[in-house]
DNA sequence: ATGAAAGCGCTAACAC
DNA sequence: GTGTTAGCGCTTTCAT
């Protein structure tokens, strides 16, 4: 018998790897056994396992996720498709689904999808590569939304409501609501000229499209029409694009006296340049943006927010694939789930006494 | 023959995992043959090349990875190890060392250690259950610094001066001198009553420890002494704990005329709170910070800070990483690289006319 | 309740 | 240049 590996498990330098078979040779039991204790498998008796644990700590056994992954079929790997971590939205999002996928074991593998182009590489490397066993993808743009069919034949869950077509689960948000309680909001400060951001129909971002819808909705309710000249469209949803943007409205003949915009990287970068311009929040013109960034409690001033409820989408999400990985639900119809959100009213739509 | 499982590759539905020996069979070589062309092996005909290459494309051979990595022993992934996500700073570095490591088809699996507890845990799942190929760890506080000791007979390299100690590679920004520069930038402005936010002696954050050492280095070159009463700690370096403590500052007999904070979430939550409180920057108080967020370029008004070259900073780790891990390198001396920086003066030290 | 043996798909000597 | 042969460390029937 070999003990050479033995030791306290934290003795430094290069200790050889240690197996199953070692630990089954040190307990003097056989691999299989390790295996069992290893998963908790209910007939082990008390005194083997005790044996076996103790082997275990003795030996500073550590499973090899790659032997384990090859032999089970299973990676413990799942991957997050996101257009990139760059948006506070999507590091905090992708900090939860980490924290939900460890309560499973699960490892999580964040892959920055910022165009389809490099979607389609995610979904070779890990999609298609056996390499994970769920995928969490959320389809920002309508072509990303097309690839979803590409690997509806793996577990996936989608975020939102792009790509809904495919047979997949899905967790959302309502953000049509969201957008409308946004403007009721804005209506209800006697605001009538509202301008948005980055936000219109047919946009290649299917979160903008929903947005829009629910500012329709609201102006609708109120017996206002949208005004074409009001909808500026933006190359990207972040802080400089947005900036640039404003002096488009200012420009108007008649500039508007609110501005709904898409995210929160966009109403602070609208918030900039609006004050360069001298231009006073919310007197002059009020602004509220989406995702209630943290950076929204600090800007100038604050900006009203819709705040999502990232936790439990994230949770969801998680759930979802760990329901499907289990072949019981593997054929189930899919769900959709929506989670919460709610107006977070600041100083940017509502002037302080 | 089973061709059974060919097909176009784009083929929906479930088709039966291929593997190499179904591509020798289809291409009628050895499994190793098919193994030489994926690795690019010099000793292949050009015909049997690219017989195999077209058997390859016929039936949509994926390599299974797990396979791989437990045979050859090497996982192709990295650990990126860093305090969390929900810093621009730290979300941004997670983006560019994705970037460099695909180029060494490595990908990356990040790991947040909020506390040491959880890097503990991290060590444990990656560093040393033979999942990853290396890690780059940032050892935020000193008690991270500590642990790496634990697993420095893997391939790692660390960010930042902390831990510099063991004998792995360390890739660096010259913090003093950057910390020294924004300090002298203040003194030009004729800042004599200098505070700190964030930043002090002895933190358990070794980030913060090196640019108090620039702090000091500049003041004691004008003749200044450090007054204590100006030294604030914060028990996080994020905006809401910033935006608390200006208050003690603004509360002092003789309050500062500028406010070096710990970085650029810092410095927006102090301008806030100065904001609020009716404090004229840079008029009354200047404020600078480090990290140069983008949002920094918004703030009201927009902060000064010091820029490091992430993109570089990335660059270096993977490449140490890299050459660590050809055996050739393996045991050579550990090198410290230094990335630069570059001060960004903005209206936060420096009014405009 | 525990053991024996096969095999997951790939890589890497080593032959030919 | 190409084929043969062993494993890598684990899980998983199937016996016992």
């Amino acid at each position: 018998m070999d003990i050479t590996a033995a030791g306290t498990g934290a003795v430094p330098g290069r200790s050889r790897r240690v197996r199953q078979s070692d630990v089954a040779a040190h307990a003097g039991v056989s691999a299989k056994t390790v295996s069992n204790v290893l998963h908790d498998h209910p007939y082990v008796s008390a005194s083997t396992r005790a044996k076996v644990e103790a082997s275990l700590v003795a030996l500073g056994y550590r499973v090899n996720l790659s032997a384990r992954a090859l032999a089970s079929d299973r990676t413990g790997f799942i991957a997050l498709a996101i257009p990139g971590l760059d948006n506070p939205y999507y590091s905090e999002l992708a900090g939860h689904v980490m924290d939900a996928a460890a309560q499973h074991d699960w490892i999580v593998l964040i892959e920055q999808t910022r165009s389809s182009a490099e979607l389609e590489t995610a979904v070779v490397r890990g999609g298609g590569a056996q390499l994970v066993d769920g995928v969490i993808l959320q389809p920002d743009s309508t072509s990303q939304a097309e690839l979803t069919d590409r690997f509806a034949h793996h577990n996936l869950v989608l975020i939102g409501e792009g790509g809904a077509t495919a047979s997949s689960d899905h967790v959302t948000t309502d953000a049509v609501a969201a957008a409308r309680e946004v403007v009721e909001h804005l209506l209800a400060q006697g605001r009538t000229r509202i301008a948005t951001l980055g936000i219109q129909p047919q946009d290649r971002a299917n979160a903008s499209e929903l947005r829009y819808r629910g500012f329709c909705q609201a102006l609708d309710a109120a017996g206002l029409s949208v005004r074409s000249d009001y909808l500026t469209p933006l190359a990207r949803s972040r802080r400089p694009e947005a900036a640039a943007a404003v002096d488009g409205l200012l420009a108007l003949p008649e500039p508007p006296d609110a501005i709904l915009c898409f995210n929160d990287l966009v109403g602070s970068g609208a918030l900039a340049r609006l004050r360069e311009r001298g231009i006073n929040v919310p007197n002059d013109i009020a602004v509220a943006g989406f995702d209630d960034n943290e950076e929204s409690r600090f800007t100038a001033p604050p900006l009203t927010s819709v705040s999502w409820d990232l936790e439990a989408l994230a949770q969801r999400c998680v759930e979802r694939l760990f329901a499907r990985s289990r072949s019981g639900d593997a054929h189930l119809p899919p769900v959709r789930t929506v989670i919460g959100h709610r107006l977070v009213v600041r100083e940017s739509t509502v002037a302080t006494s």
